[in-house]
DNA sequence: CCGGATTTGTACGTATGTATT
DNA sequence: GAATACATACGTACAAATCCG
């Protein structure tokens, strides 16, 4: 039960409450997603609680948020495969917001920044990526 | 000037113009920051304008928040490297709650998840390292 | 050590704009 | 065009942490 505490803010109890369901597959990948107004009522929550832990879960990939259409729970994305040259640095950070619209990125997204041996730096969405060591086999 | 426009959220023109000054050392680095009601006074916004606007800073990196005491520009961390072996894999995300817990990891830090060769698991908090392939004529 | 002042955190209600169906 | 649904934005109130005299 949704309730008022010192220790678990409303909207990051509400935020495990809607986890646990999608997990547990409770409406299904793809499909829809109670609008923002529905899990008010549902809860019994003010608007600015049920916005808050959707955009938890938004962070976390388990949903998107299109406006005019509400909210879909996501299929797990296909990561493409990037090789990390030896002595070449990778960096992991959130994007600006001019990056964030150059990229077309969803919100919550870090960035990998890879800087390369010969000067080269590589910008990366980290949602769509893995990153390995270069074989030595093969190096 | 802030008003409002069709194309750029307030509060993504209030990041702007914040981020602006502090690259510029208006405020200097771990120097204080305008309190909330501070700024919707400069700016004539208002506390959710504000607010949203400086969780955009919190998210960059460029600000720390405390309750009670204020905000703070942010000194530029000091990275540890980590070595990513042959054939391993890294996967950078946003954390959990529970993982922002335990990991005692300020909100918008993703996470760098690298899978060892071998299976280790080795989880970090992606404003803490830079991470680098091994050196082929070590390895 | 206590108490007041300051400052952020949480939370609700409401209104308007805009995209989708 | 209408209904639906999210995005932005303001105002308000109280709780909790911190700071300072």
């Amino acid at each position: 039960m949704i309730a008022r505490r010192r220790d678990h803010a409303l909207y990051q109890q509400l935020a495990d409450v809607l986890r646990e369901q999608i997990q547990q597959g409770a409406y299904g990948a793809g499909t829809g997603f109670p609008a923002e107004r529905e899990l008010c009522k549902l809860h019994g929550l003010g608007l600015m609680t049920v916005r808050r832990a959707m955009a938890i879960l938004r962070e976390e990939g388990l949903i998107t948020t299109s406006r005019g259409s509400g909210s879909v729970v996501r299929v797990p994305i296909r990561r493409a495969t990037v090789v990390l040259d030896a002595d070449s640095c990778l960096i992991a950070r959130m994007p600006s917001a001019v990056e964030r619209h150059a990229m077309n990125l969803e919100p919550g997204v870090p960035l990998l920044e890879i800087r390369h041996v010969r000067g080269q730096v590589q910008v990366l969405a980290a949602d769509q990526v893995e990153v390995t060591g270069r074989s030595t086999a093969a190096g």
